[in-house]
DNA sequence: TATCGTCTGTTAATCGGTTCACAAGCCCGG
DNA sequence: CCGGGCTTGTGAACCGATTAACAGACGATA
C-alpha cells in the first residue's frame, strides 16, 4: 500500500499538500490539487484510518454494547436488539460514522472490557439492553469518553440516556383499561431490581389510577422470570370469587402477559371475556399468542436513531451530560382487552369512580 | 489518558520494557513486571489500540460487509442477516477480534467503499448477501485484503467463499418429491442472472430428474421478483388438464413459493391435494403461510461462523486462497408436499421409472 | 583472570498520517 | 522602490505504540 509519501514524491510535492488537498483542510491551487488528486488515482492509493486517527484522536466510529447472551436466543436475532441497531446504523451511515460491535457476556471481567471500549478505537459508546447497574457504565461515566445508554440502567452517574417514556406508557394503557370500564386492574410486575424502568411502570400505573379517583386494588404482583413464578403468583388470583377479583391483569412485559394468558387457558378462563390482559413491549410473540396480545409498542429504531444523535452531539460536545430522551409509544389493541364482564354496572361516559365507595 | 511513557515514567523504566510487559513478547524480571503492572493501574492505564495497529499493521478487527436496503424490511432485522451475523459474532468474541459493521446501498460510490474497506481498520472482510457481481468484489480480490464472501458471488476472481450445498440441497428436495411419487415437478425459478446460486439449484433439480430416469418436465419457469410475474407465469400451468401438467412445484426461494401458494388458492387449487408446493431457504414467513411450506433450511449461524474461521484463517496466511466451504442443508417438511393425486399408480416402492415410458 | 553467553533493560527508529511554524512569491499602496 | 499582508507550499514535530539493535551485569567456563 502506498503512503501518503509516495504519493507526495509521484507529483513532486510534500505530503503536508496532498494532506490538506485530500481533508481541504487548507486552501490549496486548483492546478496542485489537480496535481496531487492526479497522484492519487495513478497509484491507488487510501489514506490510512489508522494513522490518520492516531493523529487526530477521532476515528470516526462508534461502538455499540449490547449483551451476549439474552436467555435462550441470541440478542442480534432478537425482535428488540436488531431493530435498534439498525436504528443505529441507519444514523451511523447518514453521518458517515464507523460501527463497531461489542459483545458482552457476564463472564469478561470489567478491567478487559474497560480496555477494549477505551482503546481509542470508538470516540463513542452506546449501550444497548445493558445489564442493570453494570459496573463498567459507572466507571465509563467517570471517564471523558462519550456515552449513550439506549434503555434503562439504574445507576449513580446520570449518562446520557434515550428511552421510551415508560411512566407515560403505563399511564396510557392503565388509562386505557379505565375507558374500557375496568375499575379492578392488577399489575403483574418483575421485582424493581430487574430494571430501572420497572418503577417507573408502576409509577404510570398507579399515577392514571389515581388521577381517576380509582384505589389501586391489590398491589402490585411480584414475579420472578419464570414460567413457575408467574403460575405461583396467580394462586391468589384465581382463588378469589370473581366479583372481587381484578378484572384487568397489567403486565409490565409481554414475557409475563404470554405466561399470564397460558395459565388462564389452562384454567379455563376466558380472555378478555373473563379477564383482560395487557402486555407492555410489543415483542414479536405478542401479536402470534391467543389470544393476540394488547400491548404497548416502543419506537425501536427510532430509539437507535436519537440515541445515535445524541451520541455524536456528545462527541462534538454540543450535548450536555446527563440529558436524557424520552421517546413516546404508541398502544396497541389487540383481541386480548375488552370490557369488564360487569360493564353494564359503569357504563362507558361516568368519569371514574371508586365503584367500592359507590356501593 | 496516560501513554506508555507516562506509565514507564511512573515505575522508572522504559517504555520498552512496558511494552514487553503487556505483551509479554519477552522475558521480563518477575519483580521488574510487578513494578510495571502496579505502575498500570495507579494510573488507570489503557494502551492506544490505534498506535498499537498503526505499528503493527494489524487492528485485530474484521468488517462484515452487507446491503443497506433489501426489498422493504431492513437487512439487519431479517431473518437470514442476523443469525449469520450472529454466528460471525460468536467466532469473533472467541478468537478476541472485533466487528465493525458496513452497510452498502447502490448509490455509494465504488472508490469512496474501496477506501473505506481498504483504509486499514480492517485486517479482512466479510461479505454477506452481497450484490451479485458487486465490482467491489472484484477489485477488494486484486488486493491483498483478505476476503470471504457469504453466499453465492458471480465474480471472475474466485474468492474465497462459504455457502450451503445449493445443488445437493436442491437435488435431496427433488429426491424427496421422487419419493413422495412425483414424477412430473416443475421448477419455478428466478432468472439466472438474478444470482449465482440459481444456475446451481437449476443444475441439482434436472440431476436428481436424470438419476431417477424421470424426463425434466416442463423446463424451468422463470419469474421475475414481482407478485404479478408469478401470476402470469402459472398461466400455463393453471390451463393445462391436470393430468399433463406438474404435480408438485418446486420453487427456487421461499419468496416465489409463498406467492405460487396464494395464486394456486384463489383458484381452488388444493395444496397438498391438488398439487405439492416446495420452496428453499425456510423465511420465517415460510413456517407461517398455508399450509405450511415444505423447504430447505440453510444453517444460517454456522455459515457466518465458517466464513469467520476462514476469514481468521486467510488473515493469519493459513488459508488456500480461492477455498470454499460447501455446508449442508436440512429438508423441512411441513404440510404443503404430499404425494400426487395419482399415488396409487405409483407404490412408494418402484425405484424411479419414467411414467411415460411406463405408459 | 579473561572470555563468552545469557539475562534484562534502554535507546531510537518506525508505522502513516496531521498540523504548526516558517518561508517564498506575489500584489498592493504609499 | 520598499514594507506589509495574503496566498500557497514545505519541513519537521507529533500522535502512542512496537521492536531491532545495543549495552551492562552477571555467572560459567577455560
Amino acid at each position: 500500500m502506498p503512503t501518503i509519501r509516495d504519493v507526495a514524491r509521484a507529483c513532486g510535492l510534500s505530503a503536508a499538500t496532498v494532506s490538506y488537498v485530500l481533508n481541504d483542510s487548507r486552501a490549496v491551487r486548483p492546478q496542485t490539487r489537480e496535481r496531487v488528486l492526479r497522484a492519487v488515482r495513478s497509484l491507488d492509493y487510501h489514506p490510512s484510518a489508522v494513522a490518520r486517527g492516531l493523529s487526530r484522536k477521532r476515528m470516526d466510529t462508534i461502538g455499540v454494547v449490547f449483551p451476549a447472551t439474552r436467555e435462550s436466543a441470541s440478542p442480534i436475532t432478537s425482535s428488540y436488539y436488531a431493530p435498534v441497531l439498525d436504528g443505529i446504523l441507519e444514523v451511523a451511515r447518514r453521518e458517515r460514522q464507523n460501527v463497531t460491535l461489542f459483545q458482552t457476556g457476564p463472564r469478561d471481567g470489567a478491567r478487559e472490557r474497560l480496555s477494549a471500549y477505551r482503546d481509542g478505537r470508538c470516540d463513542g459508546l452506546l449501550f444497548v439492553g445493558v445489564a442493570e447497574g453494570d459496573e463498567v457504565v459507572d466507571a465509563l461515566a467517570a471517564t471523558d469518553l462519550p456515552l449513550v445508554i439506549v434503555g434503562s440502567h439504574g445507576s449513580d452517574a446520570r449518562p446520557c440516556r434515550v428511552d421510551v417514556d415508560n411512566e407515560a406508557a403505563a399511564r396510557a394503557m392503565t388509562r386505557y383499561l379505565l375507558d374500557l370500564g375496568h375499575r379492578r386492574i392488577g399489575l403483574v410486575s418483575l421485582a424493581p431490581l430487574h430494571g430501572a424502568y420497572i418503577p417507573l411502570r408502576i409509577e404510570g400505573w398507579r399515577a392514571a389510577l389515581s388521577d381517576a379517583g380509582v384505589a389501586p386494588c391489590p398491589g402490585p404482583l411480584y414475579v420472578e422470570p419464570s414460567e413457575d413464578s408467574v403460575r405461583d403468583a396467580l394462586e391468589g388470583f384465581l382463588a378469589a370469587p370473581a366479583e372481587r377479583r381484578p378484572t384487568a391483569l397489567f403486565c409490565l412485559r409481554d414475557v409475563e402477559a404470554v405466561r399470564v394468558l397460558r395459565v388462564l387457558a389452562e384454567r379455563d378462563l376466558c380472555v378478555p371475556g373473563d379477564v383482560t390482559v395487557v402486555g407492555f413491549d410489543d415483542r414479536a410473540d405478542a401479536a402470534l399468542s391467543s389470544p393476540p396480545l394488547t400491548t404497548i409498542r416502543q419506537p425501536l429504531r427510532e430509539k437507535g436513531a436519537a440515541a445515535t444523535c445524541l451520541l455524536l452531539d456528545c462527541i462534538a460536545g454540543k450535548a450536555v451530560a446527563g440529558q436524557e430522551y424520552l421517546l413516546s409509544t404508541e398502544l396497541v389493541v389487540r383481541a386480548s382487552s375488552g370490557p369488564p364482564p360487569d360493564v353494564a354496572r359503569f357504563p362507558f361516559a361516568v368519569p371514574y369512580p371508586d365503584p367500592l365507595k359507590e356501593a
